[in-house]
DNA sequence: GTCTATAACGGGATAGAC
DNA sequence: GTCTATCCCGTTATAGAC
């Protein structure tokens, strides 16, 4: 029986990010981590000596960078408002795989623990929503109004990963989408 | 020291209903319902012998009867689709107190257990989505437009609350009670 | 028959010794 | 990195109290 090759740290952080998100953060069991990355139980805490909470910092972290790239960027860049929203809408429809795949930031929002989390979650939720906002105004549509749009852009997609896994059907979330990209550059009325 | 008053089982399965919002089901621990509603580990196994599945069942039947009386029955009562709508929404305000508290099904729809709760789940977001159609398309909206505005209401209150629980202020949430009220009734264009 | 107390089992998270 | 010990949690079983 050949041994597999040792991950590396990237690597098992971005498997446990994955059971965070499908299993919430109390579901995330050391089984599960362990099984999914091939560590014993214990070689867990040596990774992660602050055990599950520091483990969601290392996911926060690391996700953080890829957040920055695929969606924060292209809000960021240069060039047509409409291009830059759509290729912030393609990133996010690959981060959530369509709809299949809850987003950490609800989950962790939702969950238990969330006062542990608000300072990661306020600045993530700030982030997308602001980097969205200054996209607008640069569009011409005033702050008070982009901020609002930015917000709506946000709500919709996380309520559609949640009313998309309770209809048991990616179509909202699909939709969600859609309705995003209508919406945020729609003309002033 | 006075014994207090033992308590209803509704009022049981209301306080467990609280901690299921506000812990979600793996953080509502046994520790956590003992203390909330007075009775000992045996006690919470005498009255739900099913454990926690049973609790969650026990909540949804429970709260299926308010949601119908004060959210359900208005959009189905005769009268001005507004003010059945303005009626719904301040039932939904109340019962997640101006956006500080979680939906239930939000809360299970993203949790790891949410494949035992599937089928109420989607039950209780269809009806409450199917109820909102036929409002629409009796104030003269086609079908498939109502469809779509009556979940993306559900979408967005739900949306909402995610948003409102990470910013760490409730404005989203009351914002997105107006955009329902505006766009659920939008002239069609 | 209705409720409560006690103990115990299996599993999960974690700390410390090796 | 691993092994072991410890503590908490959900659950069950048994038995006792009103």
């Amino acid at each position: 029986m050949p041994t597999p090759p040792p991950l590396q740290k990237t690597e098992i952080i971005q498997r446990i990010a994955m059971l965070f998100r499908q299993h919430g953060y109390e579901g995330a069991s050391l089984a599960l981590i362990a099984a999914a990355t091939g560590l014993g139980r214990s070689s867990i805490y040596h990774y992660f000596p602050g055990g599950k909470d520091e483990m969601v910092e290392a996911v926060f972290e690391q996700t953080a960078g890829w957040v920055a790239e695929n969606i924060l960027a292209p809000l960021r860049a240069p060039g047509e408002p409409a291009t830059r929203i759509e290729q912030m809408l393609r990133a996010v429809d690959a981060l959530y795989d369509g709809g299949k795949l809850n987003c950490l930031l609800g989950v962790l929002a939702l969950g238990n623990s969330h006062e542990r989390f608000q300072q990661h979650l306020k600045q993530r939720f700030d982030g997308w929503i602001n980097a969205l906002t200054r996209l607008l105004m640069e569009a011409g549509i005033d702050k008070k109004l982009a901020a609002e749009r930015a917000e709506d852009a946000v709500v919709r997609i996380q309520g559609a990963l949640i009313v998309a896994r309770g209809r048991a059907t990616a179509a909202p979330f699909k939709r969600a989408l859609h309705r995003v990209k209508e919406e945020l550059l729609a003309p002033v009325g």
